[in-house]
DNA sequence: CGAAAGAATGTAAGCCTTTTCATTTTTGCT
DNA sequence: AGCAAAAATGAAAAGGCTTACATTCTTTCG
């Protein structure tokens, strides 16, 4: 149906390697043959057929980002923001990017085997047994926002502790000493980062943390604002609240306005992710950035410097800011 | 490297054309040979190179979304569920689903190009070069979120005309004749469209638009805010405004606090999505409700409709709704 | 039990490139 | 002009699978 390297050869008169070597190499042919070729391509429109050169060559130069349903969802702000940046860098790249979800990572591995991507880029929580998997197929891995002690497989994530270190020190400059941490179920490798790092933080400043001061709830504002309100409604409530992520920290606020308290003159509040939501509530939300975009970048990076042979460290830590705004 | 077909071949004994119908036409062989095959490849961890398969068959039973990071982007919530809804859907159909950007269309034309997938989902503003070029190879074709009068593509859109209907509709009900809008800079569109149903609607209802009581912005908080304050700041401001997405009406709701105009005694405010930013802001947001959910699966039945030779509507409209809430 | 029909399997060609190696043409120099 | 070296080109094999067609094995039933 459409044209091959064949319709072109017997069109332009010369053979179909030249022909063949005219699109892969261009200065490898003679300028004259080069415009030969070129004329009868576009005359018969023609273009390379991408399968039978990935046959041809063993490989196809693509590249995938591979997200499990399961674990994050381009919905999340957070991941979007990963995922744009990942296109952002791999359209300038010259391996192609395709993006892949599945309903489970077993489903996802199958999806990028068979030699149809050389790497794959793994957002959220991948398993042991399914990088495996990929090393064994002789396909690349890097992992962004996860990490996977013992595996031999790069990894890019963020500095949630140095985040968390930040955000209680500025609630401490703020003269709040009773923190109270509400982590929202968010992708567990995330959620249990904040968490350690909450705990560890406030140890490190000498602050006691009441058990009863850490809550868990579901990544809805709803949920966030319910366990809020009971935290909030308590005799010895906290003087700050840090939110798991923006989404969390809006439902504390909500809560805060549901029950009359002002932020901040009453209660700190305190996001993670430094989303859009953050300018758009009133009052605007403190929030830890997190540097997607250099993330994404990152894991972009990572895997061609891998694909590439060339050697790659195996834990890059991206640094985390403070964005303060009214909410502190 | 990896196992082929002639190994398995080998070690089960049978000959490769029984090997091959045993992956992909297992009740064409004999229980007893499908076993062997099976034992074989297991132990060679043999599975199908889809390349070759592709390129033995003539075709990849894949499908794309694509999407063009100049008119849409995932970032955006809106193009963020149809996204996620569309590999929902493709999930459970026998074709795989790739999603793939570029920095522009003809970028993104040519990663579809050369039968690397059967079909695609045009997401965003598409040209009609493009969408005939795509034609020319064969490639099926549909369009979610926009459409194209004169082609021949089925297009699945929202009903945006019904949607401001209905927004119109209740803010009357509320008492508000003096209604503006502020078309935020999505995309070419959406922002046409909505821009569009507004006057149309207004002018079905009897009102006079004051042309200076429709606005545009940047698709940004701050932006709106600005755009909302001035129009505040008038002596006849409006009763209403009408954002053109939420993220516009967030910036509304912005202004009128810095203003200490209370909503919605003093202003209504309504956005266009329903996204989550709705439930986040004090007060919650009456927002359209785009279903963006029915909008991707559609377009994903739309195309499997046309590849598997179906016929189909050309346009379809998905119902808005209305979510009232305190913003009105 | 034997023939005919049907099921299972095998052979080999084809899908469209790339790439190695051999061959031809061009270039650069003396 | 003539020769070696370099550049351009061509012939052919390879890449892993599917599938039409031919062949062999099983059933079925008179």
């Amino acid at each position: 149906m459409n044209a091959t390297i064949y319709d072109v050869s017997r069109l332009s008169g010369v053979s179909i390697a030249t022909v063949s070597r005219t699109f892969s190499n261009p200065d490898r042919v003679r300028d004259a043959t080069r415009q030969k070729v070129f004329e009868a391509a576009e005359i018969l429109h023609y273009s390379p057929n991408a399968i039978a050169r990935a046959m041809a060559r063993q490989r196809t130069d693509k590249i995938a980002f591979l997200i499990c349903k399961r674990d994050a969802t381009i919905l999340d702000e957070f991941y979007a923001r990963i995922c744009e940046s990942i296109m952002r860098r791999a359209i300038r790249s010259d391996r192609q990017l395709v993006i892949s979800t599945a309903a489970d990572w077993a489903q996802a591995a199958g999806t990028a085997q068979n030699k149809q991507v050389e790497g794959v880029i793994l957002g959220g929580s991948a398993q042991a047994d399914m990088v495996s998997e990929f090393q064994r197929k002789h396909i690349a891995v890097v992992l962004v926002n996860h990490r996977m002690p013992g595996f031999d497989i790069p990894c890019v994530v963020s500095d949630e502790y140095g985040g968390m270190r930040l955000a209680v020190g500025h609630l401490l400059q703020r003269g709040r000493r009773d923190i109270a941490m509400i982590a929202g179920r968010i992708s567990p490798y995330i959620t249990g980062e904040r968490y350690n790092a909450f705990l560890r933080v406030m140890g490190e400043y000498g602050l006691e943390t009441d058990a009863r001061h850490i809550r868990m709830c579901d990544p809805t504002v709803e949920s966030a604002a319910q366990t809020a309100l009971e935290l909030l409604s308590r005799k010895d409530r906290p003087a700050a609240i840090l939110g798991g992520n923006d989404v969390v920290a809006a439902g504390v606020l909500k809560a805060a306005h549901r029950l009359g308290l002002r932020v901040p003159e009453e209660l700190s509040v305190v996001g993670f992710d430094d989303s859009t939501v953050c300018g758009m509530v009133e009052p605007e939300l403190t929030s830890v950035h997190i540097d997607c975009r250099r993330i994404g970048e990152l894991g972009v990076d990572r895997l061609h410097a891998l694909l590439n042979g060339e050697d790659c460290p195996q834990v890059t830590v991206v640094p985390a800011g403070l964005r303060v705004r009214g909410s502190t």
